[in-house]
DNA sequence: ACACTGCCCTGCGAGC
DNA sequence: TGCTCGCAGGGCAGTG
């Protein structure tokens, strides 16, 4: 499951590769409907004899600004995959869509469950998307006092708002259940009623983490791959994602990990010491 | 406005 | 051994 530091990995080894680069030709494969945009016509012809001007990311959004000012978006959900290649390399596993570069190299987008998607947005769809989305939890810019104001109307649990994309953007379920961990607090904790203080060592935590997985050049899991196709290294590193099936213990006090499901996805928590803060009430 | 559920999709592992 | 079934989850539509 690609998320921020998995996504940040593509769009590092991808720079040199697409920056100032041409599109010569764009081709459909497997899977046609991977290519989208409310723009009239055809997609492909949007991308066809364009330039790449950049390549940025926004949460685990891929933005690749052309220049004509409109921006091909890629999301990788779950099993989505960006690849660098040599022209003509033979046809990788669920491809579904080649950008044929002047460079001769190729950039293709492969997805065994198709739910990625490639889109082209203009400059207003963008300027939605960024405004939609939380902010960075790497800007230094994030402050816990800013998280506690985007949590305090919010009785949820902790854990679906830090899944939620408009209150922070770039953690998913991997990550999310590791900051948990790393801070102590219960996945089912009401967004509300976390202090600033806790606040900001779960910001100061969710740092580290994202920051040491892109060390890492991110998690592979199950399908995870950079442009190059290789793995990345952090999963030896999770604490708790993971875990329970091989009867994980937690690292601090040796309790058994206990698996649930919380904001409808998989959850790993030490039951011992992630425990609702003792104040409980809204601040 | 917010909270919550179900859907999309397919390889894989568990269970019989 | 071979089959079926359910799980995995990011984002979004739909419901309450």
């Amino acid at each position: 499951m690609p998320e921020l530091p998995e996504v940040e990995t593509v769009r590092r080894m991808l720079e040199p590769h697409v920056r100032e680069q041409t599109i010569t030709a764009v081709t459909l494969r497997e899977f046609a409907g991977v290519l989208e945009t409310t723009l009239p016509g055809e997609p492909r012809s949007w991308l066809r004899g364009r330039t790449i001007t950049a390549a940025q990311r926004r949460g685990k959004y891929l933005l690749f600004p052309l220049d004509d000012g409109h921006t091909m978006v890629v999301h990788l959900r779950m099993t989505g995959r960006l690849l660098v290649v040599a022209q003509d390399a033979a046809p990788v596993r669920f491809e579904h869509l080649r950008l044929h570069l002047g460079s001769h190299e190729e950039l293709r987008f492969a997805d065994q469950r198709k739910f990625g998607r490639v889109s082209i947005f203009n400059a207003e769809e963008i300027a939605r998307l960024d405004a939609r989305l939380g902010p960075e939890p790497l800007d230094p810019a994030t402050s816990a006092t800013m998280m506690h104001a985007r949590l305090a109307r919010h009785t949820a649990s902790i854990k679906a708002m830090l899944l939620d994309q408009t209150v922070i953007a770039g953690l998913g379920n991997i990550y999310v259940d590791e900051v948990l961990w790393a801070t102590c607090i219960h996945p089912l904790t009401p967004a509300n009623t976390l202090s600033v203080s806790l606040i900001d060592g779960l910001l100061d935590a969710a740092r580290k983490i994202l920051a040491s997985a892109l060390a890492n050049q991110g998690t592979t899991f199950s399908s995870f791959e950079n442009p190059y196709g290789e793995t990345g290294n952090n999963a030896a590193f999770l604490k708790v994602y993971g875990r329970t099936k091989s009867g994980g213990m937690c690292e601090r006090c040796g309790t058994p990990l206990v698996r649930t499901v919380v904001a409808g996805r998989g959850t790993t928590f030490c039951p011992q010491c992630q425990v609702m803060p003792a104040s409980g009430h809204p601040t």
